[in-house]
DNA sequence: TACTTTTTACGAATTCCTTCGTTGACAAAG
DNA sequence: CTTTGTCAACGAAGGAATTCGTAAAAAGTA
């Protein structure tokens, strides 16, 4: 009778991640100045946070330093690929095309960001053979 | 001291939008015996899913028939279109061509799905003009 | 009408996420 | 040594998601 774990990271630790990926290991005092940045968090709040996200595996601390320097255990493009993977598979089906369809449909695209997109494709296309 | 509601529908949720996309109003049975394929669930789970989706909004339901026909209030394409969105700003800061490598990483495409790929982007590219 | 089955509602239980308040430990300053 | 301030841990509080048991209400059947 519970809610599944759904093993993404929420949209809070993604925050937090994205912040420790940015910047390398940083400390609690850290991540917390960049996460006030976008609105009102109490110091403990950000790091009861860190620490669930320890405990399910997310983050490292090293407790030898003082204060204790916390880092992501996973690589961005692990957890980016896995969410990506996720969400075509979850809401798509599969279906790259229609995922990339709505993603243009979502957000206006340079023309510029459309020739890297076509680069993108072709550069794939001739690592898979 | 909440969750702050996402407005993203949950795993759950969107299997149920997705049957009823698929296949139009239903009855909770009717969802209900499409979910089982997928693991054991009871009827009164699906219900209850389906009313508190009633009251969020994403379904609407008839009351006159009996048993009720559910129905989604709002396209398939408007909800994959606002998923994709999301993730795309959350988690790629809305870069399109990040969010696509990540996707193509993922998941094998087969040839023909990179073709139909690039014709998507042509086509998105002259209707830009 | 009386009995059975289906449909719907209600609410309890449980887990997860987010938010803090409080407190203890430890170091620096006086 | 005492005071002051930072850091870390703990646990409570409460919204949200998911699960179901129980039972009322409606519909179907004999």
């Amino acid at each position: 009778m519970a809610r599944p774990a759904s093993g993404r990271p929420t949209d809070f630790e993604l925050k937090v991640l994205k912040i420790l990926w940015d910047r390398g290991p940083c400390t609690v005092r850290e991540v917390h100045a960049e996460l006030a940045n976008e609105g009102p968090i109490g110091v403990t709040t950000a790091l009861k946070m860190m620490q669930v996200m320890r405990d399910k595996g997310l983050l490292k601390c090293d407790t030898q330093q003082r204060p204790q320097l916390f880092r992501a255990t996973r690589k961005r493009q692990t957890v980016l690929k896995s969410l990506a993977g996720d969400l075509l598979q979850r809401a798509f089906d599969g279906s790259t095309h229609t995922f990339l369809l709505h993603a243009l449909s979502a957000k206006q695209c340079s023309p510029a960001e459309l020739t890297e997109i076509r680069e993108l494709i072709d550069q794939h296309e001739r690592n898979q053979q």
